[in-house]
DNA sequence: GCTAACGTTGAACATAAGTTCAACGTCAAG
DNA sequence: CTTGACGTTGAACTTATGTTCAACGTTAGC
């Protein structure tokens, strides 16, 4: 079949279809002499397997890897590993998006708690003065910092409880 | 205080920095007479706050669009239903990291299960028909998901997956 | 006055996974 | 023989988030 084809049964574009085999990841095409390319209906299969792994996670690099030129012929320990590692991965990600999920949350939350006498200037820097404070991992802000950040307005600042401490430096 | 004293507080390179003034997301900056940048201990808060929104996954654009310039000012409304929408973002994610790892699990097993008297090639070609029975639609995985992913974790995609029947055995 | 550290700019490069385009070739039907 | 659908190529473009580089300016200390 050729390419317009095998773009309808396989549901991809054709210039997908192109891009897969000028990165190698398709290698199952001949060509007539006119030029065209021809596929087996083997390559349904292998481009329904690229959609499939993609969709699981896979960066393209991965299945190229991973696909062997002979379906029939896989490298079961390297195909076992990197499935098992994927699900690590997706485990990980899982994790990370809880606590973004919950930091959100809990960000909603404090917005909401505004005292029914503070204004929301001030409600807005004691929210932020909070939400910084509480991840400070990746910013350098120092104790001073955060009393210079009350400083700016020295109202209320309810601490909605777990401040953590940075490191000075 | 300098661009320099800036990324070192921030934890942030210069680079960034100056690229986040480029794109329009930190206004808060003044030039000295020497064409040097100057910015105030705001500054520092800004760029913590990126960063935060960052973490939870809102691109830089969306970032810019909720951003006020007055930290005191904020769009209360706008900035409610971003965070919500975030959240609801987050958790259609999860549950397709869920169906993805179940999908990788299953197929795990499947793989395993092959029976003492099937070749590789046999069970090869079992697993595939099951895997690629198991997916006969096409789920499309928006660049918003791929987005918040990033945002995550560098690079990973996602699937979900759809219920199947366990075929040939 | 020299040097090192810091600052400035615009442009190009990097990644991933493609899409789009122009210019051209092939083929079947009318 | 013309028309339209399909095919070919290489190159440039896309998005998001930055980094790197070259060439140059500023400033503090010696």
């Amino acid at each position: 079949m050729r390419i317009g084809e095998l773009a309808h049964k396989s549901g991809l574009t054709t210039s997908k279809i192109r891009f897969y085999e000028r990165i190698g990841l398709l290698k199952a095409v001949d060509r007539r002499s006119n030029g065209y390319r021809t596929y087996s209906s083997q390559a349904v299969t292998i481009l329904g397997l690229i959609t499939t792994a993609q969709r699981a996670g896979f960066t393209l690099d991965e299945i190229r890897a991973l696909l062997p030129s002979d379906l029939t012929r896989w490298d079961h320990a390297t195909l076992m590993d990197a499935l098992t590692r994927k699900i690590a991965d997706i485990e990980a990600l899982q994790a990370r998006l809880t606590q973004s999920r919950v930091h959100l949350l809990r960000l909603i939350e404090d917005i909401q708690a505004r005292p029914d006498d503070m204004d929301c200037a001030a409600n807005a820097h004691r929210v932020l003065t909070n939400m910084l404070a509480e991840h400070p991992e990746a910013l350098d802000v120092t104790s001073d910092d955060i009393r210079l950040l009350d400083a700016t307005d020295r109202r209320q600042s309810v601490s909605s409880g777990r401040r953590k401490k940075t490191a000075s430096r």
